[in-house]
DNA sequence: GCAAATTTGTCCGTATGTATC
DNA sequence: AGATACATACGGACAAATTTG
């Protein structure tokens, strides 16, 4: 025996055992818990990894690999490694890829997708347009302004105005859970819709104009123009997923 | 010159180029893509991916690791690789880590992660009492009975069945991604919970009555009490957190 | 600005464990 | 049981990026 001459704490002679970079894995994670470290701090180099869990580089750095996939730990070339933050990019790519996959009813993902994001603004509302402050509300205006001024700009500006609104919406919940979703979500919809011939630019002038009603709703704190200002502001996109379905 | 002697394709002399990993992720997702491959359907092996995308085994399984985390392939050892299922298994071990992780108020996670599964059922209240139909509600009750019986099985069979409850109760919405989200969610929280002093198998009783709420409620179609129902099954849940919070 | 040191990125060769036929 | 194909793991070497003296 030359390589894996042992395993040194466990033997485990009969019981299923797991690859070697995945005891690596958790090792990296019990680290990180164990010295209660924070998004950004810096990790052990990989040969100190190395020699801490008693596996090769290879091993090692194939453990890495899935930890940054997760966005657990971050890798800066010719720097080091570090606590990742923590996101829901992982999510993002995954639901990506599942949009993108899918062989006739794509669509269906997309479709899914928009209605999570209506149901937590239409599910929140009476929270929401309590909970914005002035403060808030002017901010809103704000990205809508931006909207509108954003015709020549071809979509950067505008679809980032677009995120941001809806995601300053949600922020008051006090549930980041929820902005991250939402937001993940978004970000899935505006990669694959393209590629599914969704055309997202083609109503703006409407699209700005819920908007502004939403911004209206809260402003007057009417809950229930506030849904209704929701539903006709994802109505259209409902309509163009199945549009773009139908045309296949 | 010896190794990265030539990117073959793309010399990019200026524009920073990225990893040469990350072309071969992007590679065997072009591949699947293009091939228009399933969940479970084979892909190359290691030594046909390196010569198909000129790079060397350790680039190559990297980059395997990378997709695997985020289940877009699937490894069987010393058998081949696969399709994966696209799950959200990724988004689970990413918020469990996050959860885990919290240095003081970390049971915010957890809060939201409730919060968000109750959003979804109570949300759906109007659409999920017309969806179900009489055998789904059966099955339901089914999951009510094993809960009952499950006393002794010292949570197994117990948590197993409050799983399975909650994915059949939205499934009838025919929203794919809501069913995995809340399964996913289920399952972070049955994973962070132990650590977090959150004691989840303290009111079976009363826990199995509110099941049995839930699905009269839905058996006779009433939807303002299927929302109570909910929000009285949910209300101890939160308040639990609350609680272990409190004890720091 | 330069050179050295540190750290990650990539490659190769080889040996081992595992599953299929 | 043997043969084959495949993933797993090791160790060493060099390349590229970054920081620092």
């Amino acid at each position: 025996m030359k390589h894996g001459a042992e395993r040194s704490a466990t033997p485990e002679p009969k019981a299923a055992r797991q690859p070697l970079r995945q005891e690596v894995v958790d090792g990296v994670k019990s680290y990180i818990l164990r010295n209660k470290l924070r998004p950004g701090d810096p990790l052990p180099s990989e040969t100190a990894l190395c020699e801490a869990l008693g596996a090769s580089r290879s091993s090692v750095r194939e453990a890495i690999r899935i930890l940054t996939a997760l966005d657990i730990v971050e890798v800066r070339h010719g720097h080091g490694t570090y606590v990742g933050r923590l996101s829901l990019s992982a999510l993002v790519e995954s639901l990506t890829f599942r949009g993108l996959l899918s062989p006739d009813d794509d669509f269906q993902v997309m479709a899914d997708l928009v209605e999570v994001r209506e149901l937590f603004e239409r599910g929140m509302a009476d929270r929401l347009v309590g909970a914005l402050d002035e403060e808030q509300i002017d901010r809103l205006q704000g990205f809508v302004d931006t909207m509108c001024a954003a015709g020549a700009d071809k979509g950067h500006g505008f679809v980032d105005a677009d995120r941001s609104f809806h995601t300053l919406l949600v922020a008051p919940l006090g549930n980041d859970l929820i902005g991250q979703l939402s937001a993940a979500f978004w970000d899935v919809y505006v990669i694959v819709a393209p590629h599914l011939d969704v055309f997202t630019h083609e109503h703006e002038a409407s699209t700005i104009a819920n908007h502004q009603r939403i911004v209206d709703a809260v402003r007057t704190r009417d809950a229930a123009e506030f849904a209704a200002a929701l539903t006709d502001h994802y109505a259209p996109v409902r309509h163009r997923i199945a549009e773009a379905r139908a045309r296949r």
